[in-house]
DNA sequence: GCCGTTTTCGGCCCGACTGTTTTCAGTCG
C-alpha cells in the first residue's frame, strides 16, 4: 500500500464529510493526508516496525482516530468507515471535486436537485440548462462548470518545471519592464523549484495596481480572463496554461512574497506559529494587534517570528520551520558552487554536439572540468560503442584534453548495468576511464529483488563511479522502477558510489524526497545534466534544485570541488 | 479529529473574487 493511495482515501472522507456540513473534521483528515502524502516515510514501513504509535509520531495531523483507520486499511485493504460514507454520497464524488468551481456544497446539492453524481450527467444537465434554475446557481455558474468540464476532459496535467520556468520568466519580465511596476517576482511551486508547477503565480507591486491588472489581461497570449479583480486576476494562456497575478502596495512585498510563495502547508505552519506568538500574519504584513510590524521584506517576516530565513525550496512543512527556529537550517548548495559536470553526450552516441563544442560550451559556464560520457556498447537505440569505438573515443577525448586550456576533460561512458549486474565492458576497457557513470535502461519490468540485486551487484564493480539516474523514471513517459532503495542507498555510501542527481527536465532523478532519504544513509551526489546537446548543459539549475530541495549542501555534492579535488574523489583520475 | 511555551477543552489560516444574495455563500489558493 502506497502513501499515496491512503492519502486518498483521507482526502475522499474530508471530502465526504464536508458535504454533510460537519465543521472543522474535513480539514483534520486533509492535514492528515497530505502529510502521508508528502512525507519521505513509507507509511506501510512505519505501520510494520512501529504501529500505530509509529503513525500518530511520524504523521502529523495523524492521531488515535486516524491512526486507527490507516491501520484497517493497511491490514484489511478496505475501510469500513470510508465504505459506509461511500454509500451516502455519488460514487465518482472525487471526480466532480476535479471540475473547478465545484466544491462540496455544490456537488452535495446537483446531487439532491438533480441526481448528478458523475462528470457525464453533470455536462447533460448542463447543457440542458437545468443547472442555472437551481437556486443560488445561475446562468454564469452553469457557463463556468461547462468550462471546467472542458478542462478536466483535456486533463489538467502539471507541467515540467523545466517548461515552464522559461515561460514564467518572459511573462514576469514583461510585467516587471511595465512603467507603473516598482518590483515583481515569480511565486508559487517555481519558486520553489517543485519538479511540476500547475500554473505560474507572479507577484508585483504598485501603487497603481488598476493599471497593472489592465496591462496583465491584456498580455499577447492571454485566450481568457478568468477572474479580474483590483489586485488579483486569472488569465488562461493559449496554451492553456494559466498565470494569477497579485498586486500589492510595496510596504506589503515582502509578506506577499512569503505568503504567494507557499508551500500552503508551510504557510498554514509560520501562521499557527504566528498565532502562538500573538501576532497575525497575512499577505499584507505581520501584525501586532492592529500594528503592523513587518512586511517589507521576507526576511523581516520571518525574523518577527524569531525564524532565520528560509530559502524558497525548503517551504513544504517538512521541519523547515523547527530547524529555522532553532538556527539550524542548512547552508543549501546553489548553482554558482557547481564546477563541473559528469555526464554528457556527443554526437558519437545519442548527442547532437561534437566533443570541442560540447568542451567549449562548459568552459563557458566556468566549469573546470566535463565528462563526456558517451553509451556503451549494448544500448543500440542510443548507438552505444563498440570496444574498440571506445577505445579510439578515450583516445580522442585525451588528445583534446591536452590541447584544451582552462577547463580538465575527462574520458568517460555512460555504461548499461546488464540485467546480471555486470557491467557493458571488459575491465580491460574500465579500467582506462577516468570517469565509469553506471546505468540501467532496460528490462524495466523486472520484479523488485531483481532490479534490486541487478543495481546491488553493480555497486560492487570497483570500477563503477556514479549510479545514474537511480530510479529510471521519467515523469509523465515512465513510473521509477520497483528497486529497494534503501538497500541501494546503503550499498551506495557503504562503497563511495556518487549518486547521480539527473537535470534533465523529464528526469530529475533523484527526485528531492529521495535524495533527503539518500544523505540520512550517508550518501554523497554528483548534480549532471545528461546533456545531448551543448544548451542541455543549461539545465544544471534544475538539478540544483532538487538538491536545495532534498536540504543538500556543498559538501554533499562532488561537483562542488575543484579539478584539483578530483583525484581525491575518483580511483581513476590523477 | 487534532492539539497544547496561554489550553487536556476549546479552539481550528486567511483573504480575494464571483455570482446571485440584497448582505453573503462558495470556491480558490
Amino acid at each position: 500500500m502506497k502513501n499515496s493511495e491512503v492519502a486518498d482515501i483521507l482526502y475522499g472522507i474530508a471530502d465526504m464529510l464536508e458535504m454533510q456540513n460537519i465543521q472543522f473534521k474535513p480539514n483534520a483528515y486533509r492535514k492528515a493526508a497530505r502529510s502521508v502524502e508528502e512525507s519521505s516515510h513509507d507509511v506501510n514501513e512505519i505501520y510494520q516496525s512501529k504501529g500505530k504509535a509509529g503513525l500518530k509520531d511520524k504523521f502529523s495531523g495523524v492521531g488515535n482516530a486516524i491512526s486507527e483507520k490507516i491501520e484497517e486499511f493497511l491490514t484489511t485493504g478496505k475501510l469500513r468507515y470510508y465504505e459506509e460514507l461511500k454509500k451516502k454520497f455519488p460514487k465518482h464524488i472525487s471526480e466532480l471535486m476535479e471540475i473547478s468551481s465545484l466544491g462540496p456544497k455544490r456537488i452535495k446539492l446537483l446531487h439532491e436537485k438533480l441526481k448528478i453524481s458523475n462528470v457525464k450527467q453533470l455536462e447533460a444537465a448542463a447543457r440542458k440548462h437545468k443547472i442555472a434554475k437551481l437556486a443560488t446557481l445561475g446562468k454564469k455558474t452553469e457557463e463556468e462548470i461547462l468550462k471546467g468540464i472542458e478542462m478536466f476532459k483535456r486533463g489538467q496535467e502539471r507541467m515540467f518545471l523545466g517548461h515552464a520556468l522559461p515561460i514564467a520568466l518572459e511573462i514576469e519580465n514583461k510585467i516587471k519592464k511595465f512603467k507603473d511596476v516598482e518590483a515583481s517576482s515569480i511565486c508559487g511551486s517555481i519558486r520553489r523549484r517543485k519538479e511540476t508547477i500547475g500554473d505560474i503565480d507572479i507577484l508585483a507591486s504598485s501603487a497603481k495596481p488598476d493599471k497593472v491588472m489592465s496591462f496583465f489581461t491584456k498580455l499577447p497570449g492571454v485566450k481568457r480572463v478568468l477572474a479580474k479583480g483590483s489586485t488579483k486576476a486569472s488569465v488562461l494562456l493559449k496554451n492553456d496554461l494559466q498565470i494569477d497575478l497579485r498586486v500589492v502596495e510595496s510596504s506589503s512585498y515582502g509578506a506577499a512574497l512569503q505568503y504567494f510563495t507557499g508551500s500552503k502547508e508551510h504557510n498554514i505552519a509560520v501562521r499557527e506559529l504566528a498565532i502562538r506568538k500573538k501576532l497575525k500574519i497575512n499577505e499584507y504584513g505581520v501584525y501586532k494587534g492592529k500594528k503592523k510590524i513587518a512586511g517589507k521584506t521576507e526576511k523581516e517576516v520571518y525574523k518577527k517570528l524569531g525564524m532565520d530565513y528560509v530559502e524558497p525550496e525548503l517551504r513544504e512543512n517538512r521541519g523547515e520551520i523547527e530547524a529555522s527556529l532553532k538556527r539550524k537550517l542548512p547552508n543549501i548548495v546553489s548553482c554558482n558552487n557547481i564546477k563541473g559536470d559528469f555526464h554528457a553526450h556527443t554526437k558519437f552516441s545519442d548527442g547532437s554536439d561534437s566533443i570541442e563544442e560540447m568542451v567549449a560550451a562548459a568552459k563557458k559556464l566556468g566549469y573546470e572540468y566535463i565528462a563526456i560520457t558517451d553509451h556503451s556498447k549494448s544500448l543500440r537505440v542510443a548507438h552505444g560503442l563498440s570496444e574498440q569505438k571506445m577505445l579510439e573515443h578515450i583516445k580522442k577525448i585525451k588528445v583534446i584534453d591536452k590541447k584544451t586550456k582552462g577547463i580538465k576533460v575527462l574520458a568517460g561512458s555512460e555504461i548499461e548495468i546488464l540485467p546480471n549486474g555486470e557491467l557493458d565492458y571488459s575491465d580491460s576497457l574500465l579500467k582506462k576511464f577516468d570517469i565509469v557513470v553506471g546505468a540501467v535502461h532496460s528490462r524495466f519490468k523486472s520484479s523488485k529483488e531483481e532490479m534490486t540485486s541487478r543495481i546491488l551487484t553493480a555497486l560492487e564493480n570497483p570500477y563503477i563511479d556514479i549510479l545514474a539516474h537511480p530510479t529510471g523514471r521519467r515523469i509523465g513517459k515512465r513510473e521509477p522502477y520497483e528497486v529497494d532503495l534503501k538497500k541501494v542507498f546503503e550499498k551506495a555510501a557503504k562503497n563511495k558510489v556518487y549518486l547521480e542527481i539527473n537535470s534533465h527536465p523529464e528526469r530529475t532523478d533523484l527526485n528531492d524526497i529521495n535524495a533527503f532519504e539518500a544523505k540520512k544513509h550517508g550518501c554523497k551526489f554528483v548534480i549532471d545534466t545528461d546533456a545531448h546537446s551543448t544548451s542541455g548543459l543549461d539545465y544544471i539549475n534544475l538539478g540544483v534544485a532538487i538538491a536545495r530541495r532534498a536540504w543538500l549542501t556543498q559538501k554533499d555534492i562532488v561537483n562542488t570541488s575543484s579539478a584539483k579535488q578530483l583525484s581525491k574523489l575518483f580511483k581513476r583520475i590523477k
